[in-house]
DNA sequence: ATTTTCTACGCAAACGTTATCGGGAACGTT
DNA sequence: AACGTTCCCGATAACGTTTGCGTAGAAAAT
């Protein structure tokens, strides 16, 4: 039982594919009993036009491409359901590539994804991501581009990121209006916007409160694993004038800082406050409920696919540097 | 700049497409001089093959399709990465839709699915999903699908799940060796396969302690709100020989199970103990930490999406009921 | 009656690729 | 010299769709 083709009902029909096609496009030149007929029976033979064959015609895929650094992280998977809603909505498929943090695959799947002439690509860049050239070489030859939450600065087209300064502003303004007085900040690789912008933050509300910034309290954490998280913490200990709070900036590094605190019998909101910028739902359920600034993956997901089919739509056009900050919730 | 075709490459170098197609593809009755000079060409270029035109010419698109209840759910996005991986290495792109656990978004998407022309279907079926009259079509067309954890028992597939029956009994015999008499169990929508096999493990393991199956311990629970999560343990808590055990069958339900509990202020190893059948990676962090049967959902993505491929490819063929299953894991 | 305009449809090319067929040249065999 | 092989390669069709162009017939305008 092979799909129909717009042959078969050309055939059926006595009529040539010309007049099948302008049929079922509803065109003008075509009398309407004539189209009647058309539509009828290509509903009757439930007819679906050969995606395959319409993307070779008109050079376009009707799918876009989704590079993220890991599905298995509750803000991605949520801004990719955001994306999907959109973008099938809209007539898109998705295509979803895995990066794992890792340049080499990130490069790959760019490669990939323009091989498959996707239309255009959605990218949250790898935490070990420094040069961005194959996706320059993207933008420039015009390709529609979107970056989102890990985006980079060297390329200008649209981003859309949670406000990572007001979210890392408000978490650090928070400890310290519950009266802690040293903050330590463990963050993500220093080359990433989002972690720039979310030190702008920490430091912002440390001079509101007349606080010196030390740069010994910012740790970047690159790997994500136990040990490297292991060795921060020890140091942190070991400091004269111990931190009395900390502030990560990831889902990864909350449950690492999380984890090796309470491995450590370290109680958490005496000894010290732990505060996260993150997306888990299960923020409230542990225990000490951690406290949690929210990123709205959703809509970050939403907002970036429909910037990035107005491009491939030519709604709107490539232009210089404009930024989307959307607004993060602080959650006890 | 647009990508260079066979046609450009035949153009500037004077051979006709076919040559330059046959020597891309190193045949046999091409010079060997003439293909180095091709392939030289086609590398500085940086010509890919469209995998469009390929496509049509080939009648497949080097795509599998995924239909899965959610993403934002650690049991299928880590599914979904196995799957993923797989794929990529055997050169086919991986298309993602989520049915939200609504029956008729799964239809819409099991249209799109074969609208798009993917070369397979992968599948873990909604919750609401009784009839699959819109799947068993697909296989009796000889269209490639496979199952995965969700599965229906009307169509016969290859269908890759966990070891169900045996992660419940492990469950269960772990409560009722630690001395739980009364063991409730909380468990997904009753149509579904799993939730029988969950069931069968569950029976098994009451009856080795020689313990009598009492229906009234059983809940079903189809939507996933804690409101119906509250009125099961309020129900529940109001039985005579109230039960001091709870065996949750999913993620979510035991998330809304613990939720419920915690703020009901239940102790949790004392008054109540509570086990879980998920993938949750914070299983540990919570207090009391959940104990748990993990599954291998990574794992079950490769296998399912290598099945797929090789029905594909036909390197298998399709027959009547053929079912794998996977070990389980207990988690503390 | 002749020309123009319109309506409604068919023909054929094109998108990029591959497979089938066939053919010219060079060589070896009778 | 005639024929069969082998080696390389080109022309062409085909996948399913859209579209520019052409045109038959009819109606309308001259």
């Amino acid at each position: 039982m092979e799909p129909v083709t717009i042959k078969d009902i050309a055939k059926a029909l006595k009529l040539s594919t010309s007049t099948v096609s302008r049929a079922l496009r509803d065109s003008y030149e075509i009398n309407a009993e004539t189209k009647r007929i058309v539509q009828e029976y290509a509903t009757k033979m439930n007819y679906r036009p050969n995606p395959i064959a319409q993307g070779l015609k008109e050079n376009r895929s009707r799918a876009i491409g989704v590079i993220v650094p890991e599905i298995a992280n509750n803000f991605f998977s949520e801004a990719i359901t955001g994306i999907e809603d959109v973008a099938n909505n809209l007539g898109y498929d998705v295509v979803i590539f895995q990066s794992h943090e890792s340049y080499d695959k990130e490069v790959a799947n760019v490669r990939n994804v323009v091989a498959r002439r996707v239309d255009g690509l959605l990218i949250s860049i790898s935490n070990q991501t420094k040069d961005v050239s194959h996706l320059s070489d993207l933008h420039e030859r015009g390709f529609p581009l979107v970056f989102f939450d890990r985006v980079s600065d060297e390329i200008d087209t649209y981003k859309v990121v949670a406000d990572n300064f007001s979210g890392a502003f408000m978490a650090t303004d928070h400890l310290l209006n519950t009266g802690r007085k040293q903050i330590a900040h463990i963050t993500s690789a220093a080359g990433l916007y989002i972690t720039k912008e979310r030190l702008s933050g920490y430091k912002a509300a440390l001079e509101k409160h007349g606080i010196p910034y030390d740069p010994d309290l910012v740790h970047y954490c690159c790997n994500f694993d136990s040990q490297e998280m292991d060795g921060i913490i020890e140091n942190m200990l070991s400091k004269h004038p111990r931190p009395d709070a900390i502030f990560t900036a990831s889902d990864r590094l909350a449950l690492a800082c999380f984890e090796v605190l309470s491995r450590r019998g370290i109680r958490c909101p005496e000894d010290l406050a732990l505060i996260g910028f993150t997306n888990l739902k299960v923020a409230h359920l542990l225990s000490p409920a951690l406290t949690t600034v929210t990123q709205p993956a959703f809509e970050i997901g939403q907002v970036a696919v429909e910037l990035l089919i107005d491009l491939i739509e030519k709604k709107k056009r490539q232009m210089g540097g404009s930024y989307l900050i959307k607004l993060p919730t602080e959650l006890v």
